[in-house]
DNA sequence: CAGTGGATGCTCT
DNA sequence: GAGCATCCACTGT
């Protein structure tokens, strides 16, 4: 069943973790969602902390909306916008279990194996082929197409990774036993 | 498998 | 000019 849009307008805290287990692709490539990230505009290690800049104006909403930046000067990472009204919030989506168009996957990302093909933020971009083109556009729209979960599957709780501030914060979630995380919980 | 360091280029001060 | 919400190759066990 398709994810409506809807179904953003809610705190990041509250939808990160059901987004777990959803199915996220991108003309018709991608997987199944298993590590995400929340970021809020009260975070210090959050893009929306600090207020609204031009490139990064898809995170202030509306939700539902992807908002893509470009990180370290060489790959793109995807965020879904997710955020009640007023707010400014995000889930980075942080690595997939690949289940559609491999094949395309490898190509992009050279000869890799599975297990790597989606296991970073910036993995997954070069695997489903977005760049900044892809920064705004409806999540319930194509190219983009998100699935819900059937079932409510285990979850892993953490910190967040690659952050200087706001380490402690807990607000990574990820897919128990999934061997495609980015690292270790 | 864990830890380290370089490449990379854009954004904002 | 500093600072990155990263990745990869390389090292050492």
């Amino acid at each position: 069943m398709q994810l409506r849009r809807e179904f953003f307008a809610r705190s990041v805290h509250e939808v990160a973790p059901e987004l777990i287990g959803a199915t996220l692709l991108f003309d018709g490539v991608g997987g199944v969602i298993v590590e995400v990230e929340a970021y809020d505009q009260d975070d210090p290690a959050s893009h929306a902390f600090g207020g609204l800049t031009p490139t990064r104006a898809s995170m202030f909403g509306p939700p539902g909306h992807a908002y893509v930046y470009r990180s370290y000067g060489v790959h793109w990472c995807l965020n879904l916008v997710c955020a009640p009204a007023g707010r400014a919030e995000a889930a980075l989506i942080r690595a997939l279990a690949p289940t559609h168009g491999l094949d395309l996957m490898r190509e992009r990302r050279g000869l890799d194996r599975e297990r790597s093909l989606c296991s970073g933020p910036g993995k997954i971009c070069q695997a489903l082929g977005i760049t900044r083109a892809g920064d705004g556009l409806p999540l319930d729209e194509p190219p983009f197409e998100l699935l819900a979960r059937e079932e409510e599957p285990p979850l892993l709780v953490g910190r967040r990774i690659g952050i200087t501030r706001a380490v402690e914060k807990p607000w990574r979630y990820g897919l128990a036993g999934s061997p495609f995380l980015s690292r270790r919980f």
